[in-house]
DNA sequence: GTTCATGATTCCTA
DNA sequence: TAGGAATCATGAAC
C-alpha cells in the first residue's frame, strides 16, 4: 500500500497515475487561462500515452491497487448513482414496453396448431381437425392424415431444436456478458442494475431472432395446413367395396334411402372411413347418389335390379333370422318420410312405366 | 384434349 | 337442420 499517496491527492479522490487529471477534476479551477488549460491537457495526454509504456505487471499492480482502494466503493457507488440519475435512467424508461403483440399472437397460433407447448398425441389437434375437416376416403385418407401429423411433428422438433439452440447460445451470451461486466465491474462503475439491463437487452435481441423463427414456424404450419385443406376438393373414389356396401344398402332401402346417423357411421366403418366425420362423407354419397337417381332412373335401373336380386339371394339364405341383421341398423322408417324425405320407388315405378 | 362419372361444396327450402 | 338441387372439381378412360 506504499503506492496509495501517489495514486490520492489529499482530498482523497485520485485516479492512478492521473495526479493531473484528479487535481484537475479535484479543484475545477485549473486551466483559468489559456495557457494553464493547455499545460493541463498537454499533462492528461502525456499520461496517458504514459499508460501504454507501462508494463503489463505494473499495470496489473495499479488495477489492484485501485481495487483495494479504501475509498474505491464509495466513489464507484456515487458514479452509478450519477450514471442512474442520468442516461441509463432514460434509456431504462424507453426500455419497459409491453410484451410485443405480434409475438403474443405467433405464441398462441403455435399453440393452438400444437406445435409450440406439450405434444399432444404425436400430431396435435388441430392435426385431427384438419384431417377431419378435409374428411376423405379409407386408407388413402388416413396416409394422407398421418403424413399431415408427420410433417407437423417435423416441423415441431425443428422449432424445438432451433429454440433450444437460440435459448442455450441467448444463456451463454447472457453469462459471457455478465461475467465481463461483473469483471469490468472492478475497473468502472457498473450498478447490478446496470447489468441487469444489460441482460435485458441481450434477451430482447434474442427474442426477437426467436421471434423470427416463430413467423417462420408458423408460414410453414400455415402451408402445410393449407395444402392439406386444398385437397378437400381432391377427388378420391370409394373402392370398389366400398362403393357396393354403399349401393346395397341404397338399394335395399330404395323406399326411404336416408340412413340414420348410426346407420351411416356404420356404413362409413364398413367402408373403412377412418377419420372423424365418416358420417358425413356417407351423408355426401348419399345425397349425390339420391339425386342421381331420381334425376336418371333408367340409367340405374340395372344397377338396382342387379342389387335387388342380391338382396333377395341373401334373405333367402338367411331366411328368417332377420335378414336386416347384416346390414347396418335400419333407416328412417318409411312411414315417418317428409315432405323432402320421398320414396325413390314411386319415380322407380315411374320411370320403368316410361322405359 | 375431351368426355364422363362422381365426390365435394354451396345455396336454398321445408 | 337435413336434404334437394345446382354446380364445381377432379380422376379415369378414351
Amino acid at each position: 500500500m506504499d503506492e496509495q499517496p501517489r495514486l490520492m491527492h489529499s482530498h482523497g479522490v485520485g485516479m492512478a497515475g492521473h495526479p493531473g487529471l484528479a487535481q484537475h477534476m479535484q479543484d475545477g479551477t485549473a486551466g483559468t487561462d489559456g495557457e494553464g488549460r493547455k499545460q493541463d491537457i498537454g499533462d492528461i495526454l502525456q499520461q496517458i500515452m504514459t499508460i501504454t509504456d507501462q508494463s503489463l505487471d505494473e499495470a496489473q499492480a495499479r488495477k489492484h491497487a485501485l481495487n483495494c482502494h479504501r475509498m474505491k466503493p464509495a466513489l464507484f457507488n456515487v458514479l452509478c448513482e450519477i450514471k442512474e440519475k442520468t442516461v441509463l435512467s432514460i434509456r431504462g424508461a424507453q426500455e419497459e414496453e409491453p410484451q410485443d403483440p405480434q409475438l403474443m399472437r405467433l405464441d398462441n397460433m403455435l399453440l393452438a396448431e400444437g406445435v409450440a407447448g406439450p405434444e399432444k398425441g404425436g400430431g396435435s389437434a388441430a392435426a385431427a381437425a384438419a384431417a377431419a375437416a378435409a374428411g376423405g376416403i379409407g386408407a388413402d385418407n388416413s396416409a394422407e392424415h398421418s403424413d399431415y401429423r408427420a410433417k407437423l411433428s417435423q416441423i415441431r422438433q425443428i422449432y424445438h431444436t432451433e429454440l433450444e439452440k437460440y435459448e442455450q447460445a441467448c444463456n451463454e451470451f447472457t453469462t459471457h456478458v455478465m461475467n465481463l461486466l461483473r469483471e469490468q465491474s472492478r475497473t468502472r462503475p457498473i450498478s447490478p442494475k446496470e447489468i441487469e439491463r444489460m441482460v435485458s437487452i441481450i434477451h430482447r435481441k434474442f427474442s426477437s431472432i426467436q421471434m423470427q423463427l416463430k413467423q417462420s414456424t408458423c408460414e410453414a404450419v400455415m402451408i402445410l395446413r393449407s395444402r392439406f385443406l386444398d385437397a378437400r376438393r381432391k377427388r378420391r373414389n370409394f373402392n370398389k367395396q366400398a362403393t357396393e356396401i354403399l349401393n346395397e344398402y341404397f338399394y335395399s332401402h330404395l323406399s326411404n334411402p336416408y340412413p340414420s346417423e348410426e346407420a351411416k357411421e356404420e356404413l362409413a366403418k364398413k367402408c373403412s372411413i377412418t377419420v372423424s366425420q365418416l358420417a358425413f362423407v356417407v351423408s355426401n354419397w348419399f345425397g349425390n347418389k339420391r339425386i342421381r337417381y331420381k334425376k336418371n332412373i333408367g340409367k340405374f335401373q340395372e344397377e338396382a335390379n342387379m342389387y335387388a336380386a342380391r338382396t333377395a339371394v341373401s334373405a333367402t339364405s338367411v331366411s328368417a333370422q332377420g335378414s336386416q341383421a347384416n346390414s347396418p341398423s335400419t333407416p328412417n322408417s318409411a312411414g315417418d318420410c317428409s315432405e323432402g324425405k320421398r320414396s325413390l320407388l314411386s319415380y322407380r315405378d315411374f320411370a320403368t312405366v316410361l322405359d
